[in-house]
Order: C-alpha cells, then sequence, then structure tokens
DNA sequence: ATGGCGAATATGTATAGACAATTAAAATCG
DNA sequence: CGATTTTAATTGTCTATACATATTCGCCAT
C-alpha cells in the first residue's frame, strides 16, 4: 500500500465530500488559499487536485467566484465496445471467426466509397454462432488487408493490431433477422437481433464500415458511469 | 481568438503529429528536457502537456524510458444517453407521455428491493408510440416522487430535475415485444425491439430501475468517439 | 552466458513566488 | 436610482528549483 501523492489526497477528499452529498451541486468548494492552508501545502498542489475535478467535471471554477460542485453531468456514458474476440475469451468461453465471404469491389455506398475489401462471416462462442458481421474495409487506407489471412483472424480483430483509429461512431438499433442473417447465425427470419453499425476513420479518412448483427438472447452492451471510478490507466505490452 | 496557453499548444502539436500518423504506436516522444528547450520555457509547463496527454491515453509514460505515443486505444466511447422528452423534441417532433398505470408495492427484485414506485407508460413522438417505459423508482431514497404528477411528465424527466445520480449503468439489447408491450405500442407481438434496462444510483443507493422498450425502426442509440475533439465544458445555468 | 547490483536517466511530485485574466462586488458618477 | 467605472478576489499560467521514485543499462562477479 503506497501512500497516494498529496495532490492526489486532496483530490480525493474533496470527491468524496461531493459523492457522498455532503457538498451537494452549487455548493462552494473552499478556495485554493483556504485548502493550501487546510493541508499546510503549495498552491499549485491544491490547483492539480481543483483542476483534475474540474476536468471529470465535477466541479466547476470560476475566476474571482471560486470553485462550485457541479450540477450532475448530464448523459454521457462510457459505453466498452470490446473487441469480440478479446470479450467473448473474457467471458470464459472459446472464440472463433468463421469466413463466409471475401471480395475486393468498389463501393459506391455514401458512407464508405471507393475502393474496398467486403467481407462476411460468423463470430462463434463456444461453437454457437454468435454474431453476423459484414464489413467493408478501405484498401485505400489500408492495402495490407488484402494479404491479411482472414480465414481465422476475425477483420476487426486483424485491424486492431494493425491500424490505429482516430474516431468511430456506433449506431446501435434492433433489427429483425434478413434470410441472410438468419442462415449464417441459425435462427428464424424475422427474429430480433442487435444491430451495431460501427464506422471508423483515422485523421479523417474513412478505414472501415461494419454491421454486426447478434443475437438478442446471446449479447448485451453495457454502458456504465460512475462518477466516483477513476479513469483507468491501460498498460497494454 | 485568443491565443492559447503555452501547455496546450505543446499538447496540440503533440497531439497532432500523433493523430496525423506522423509518429505512430511505439514511437518515442521527446522528452521533457528536450521539449523545455525546444519551446523555451519551464519542465512543468512541458510536463503538464505531457500529462494531459497521458491522462487521455494518448502516450504512454514511463519512468527512465520515456514517453511513447501508444497502440490505438482500445473501446471506450461515449455514448449519449438523452432523456426522451429533450431528444424527441431536439428532433423537432412533439413529444408526449401516456401514463398506463401507476401503483406502490414493495419490490423484491434483487436489482431494486424494497418499497418502490412502479410505473409503465409510454413515450410518444408527433402522437405516435416510441418506446414503452416500466420503472421502478426507490420511495425510500425519492420520497418525492410519491407526489409527483407523472400523468403528464415522463418519470425519467422529473427524476432528471429533482434527484442527481452519481453512477448508472445501461444494458442494451435487443428482445422480441412481449404481448404487454406490442398492445402499448402498437405492434405485432414479437417484433424487434431495442431494450434499454438503465440502473441509477446515488452514492451506492439504488434511485431507479428502467426498462425501455423501443420500436426497432424508430430508434438508435449512438456512441461516438473522437479522439480529437476536446471535452467539450457544460455549463448549465 | 547469466544473474545481481549500482548508477544514470526520465518522469513524478512539490515548493515559493510572480504576474495575467476574469469577473463579482463595491464605489462612483450622471 | 441606474449605469459605469474601479477594485479586489480568485483562478490560470508559468518559472526555476529541488528532491523522490522507478526503471533501464551496463558493469562485474559468478
Amino acid at each position: 500500500m503506497t501512500i497516494a501523492p498529496l495532490h492526489e489526497r486532496i483530490r480525493r477528499e474533496i470527491e468524496g465530500q461531493i459523492l457522498s452529498g455532503a457538498w451537494p451541486p452549487g455548493v462552494r468548494v473552499p478556495g485554493e488559499i483556504e485548502l493550501m492552508v487546510q493541508y499546510g501545502c503549495a498552491r499549485m498542489t491544491v490547483n492539480k487536485a481543483l483542476s483534475a475535478l474540474a476536468h471529470a467535471g465535477l466541479v466547476e471554477r470560476r475566476r474571482r467566484a471560486g470553485t462550485f460542485v457541479a450540477r450532475p453531468r448530464s448523459q454521457s456514458m462510457v459505453l466498452e465496445i470490446t473487441d469480440l474476440a478479446r470479450e467473448v475469451s473474457a467471458r470464459g468461453q472459446d472464440y472463433a471467426w468463421q469466413l463466409i465471404s471475401r471480395r475486393e469491389t468498389i463501393s459506391a455506398l455514401p458512407e464508405m466509397p471507393g475502393p474496398v475489401l467486403e467481407v462476411a462471416g460468423v463470430h462463434l462462442a463456444d461453437g454457437t454462432p454468435l454474431a453476423f458481421e459484414h464489413r467493408l474495409i478501405s484498401t485505400a487506407q489500408v492495402p495490407e488487408v488484402l494479404t491479411a489471412d482472414l480465414t481465422k483472424t476475425a477483420p476487426g480483430t486483424w485491424l486492431l493490431g494493425h491500424v490505429p483509429w482516430t474516431e468511430a461512431e456506433n449506431r446501435i438499433s434492433a433489427s429483425a433477422a434478413s434470410p441472410t442473417v438468419a442462415r449464417a447465425l441459425g435462427i428464424a427470419a424475422g427474429a430480433p437481433c442487435l444491430t451495431v453499425t460501427r464506422r471508423t476513420w483515422r485523421g479523417g479518412a474513412r478505414v472501415t464500415l461494419v454491421h454486426q448483427h447478434f443475437i438478442a438472447e446471446r449479447h448485451e452492451l453495457v454502458a456504465r458511469f460512475g462518477a466516483a471510478e477513476d479513469r483507468k490507466v491501460r498498460r497494454n505490452g
């Protein structure tokens, strides 16, 4: 148990007051000078703690006025969009990818125009279908993908390891399984599916567009928001 | 056009190198001393810039080793979970709430045990059903809700204005419409629905548990992630 | 080769002080 | 009394310095 740095200790203690409800929204937080005296430290140290809280949205700081507890943040949450292979493995199941089709073509879709690699396949968990995937990958942006072996590795997993993206958008909805999807997943046509459409960009250029159809009972997305929890520092060697 | 603080300028310039791909993952970022000389400033200033980048996950810092561009960030995204009333209005449609049932009871559900107010109703956009909602609200935590008029105001909207939450969890999945849901929404039983289950807490205490069933074609959740865009500072007077 | 150990190095934390920017509140003026 | 200017409180940024801490690298003994 290492002792925490002072600025972190200060941050935590204030955070505690806010999250416990002892300092409700709108209440004024002690100023930098006040805290500096209270903790017997330099103003920069207090500043670091309060700045972090402001950055996290827990407090609002206004010059001349002071620092105030912010009203509960409106509605943005962190949605963990995991690589399917990783997620299935994390649940202790066997993951597998089954390639159905693969071809190079020229896409006319407005969301993803130009030369693309078009791939379809199924994600399996413990041998049973979990999701159908249909994906377009820009060969202009990612020419290497043409030489990738996508029979064993899902394109998403391959991309994760090869292409950094800077922007992404997920659209989540429900749909009835089309005949193609139903056949690939072994379910009845018209059965409900959770549909995720994801587009990713690298510095403004389109990288990939993917549609994933999950069997309704087999998958669930979870978005959590806890003001309390610290941003985890991820270390992926 | 105000000039940006120096530490921010430094941060931006490094960020630019990373996002443009000029500095791919794994590459070493100039050290603090180096940047300090380059920008002719104090080390603390450079430190602030690099720390911010580390906090944002763009770089990884290791003592003695240096600062390195992090591999493409894994998978957390911001999902905007808007209050339905607000969202529908924002789309320029008329929003309405129709209360179906309301009763006080003792819940035995493990997710939400104890005395609750149980409410069901329908969200309407331009007069047509959009979503069915079934909600439990802890009367121990929110006794005032018993006196709220929920015939005109949706419970979610009421809660937003009265109870701050500190933690929330959304589970998103697809389901087939049950007879109850189908009847309320005017769709066929078994039709696909996007289902959102949300639980919220205030400082560890359960506040509310809600199930929302959206007609598949009528609703979509969007999660965006742009490494480039700055965290917006929200100011809600 | 190999494993341990010390030293070099880059980051992490903290200080004390200075000035700038912002803006709420007080003072002044018409 | 209302509008305007001044004042002052508070945060924002930055410097220069110091020491702490972790970790890699290379040296040395095995």
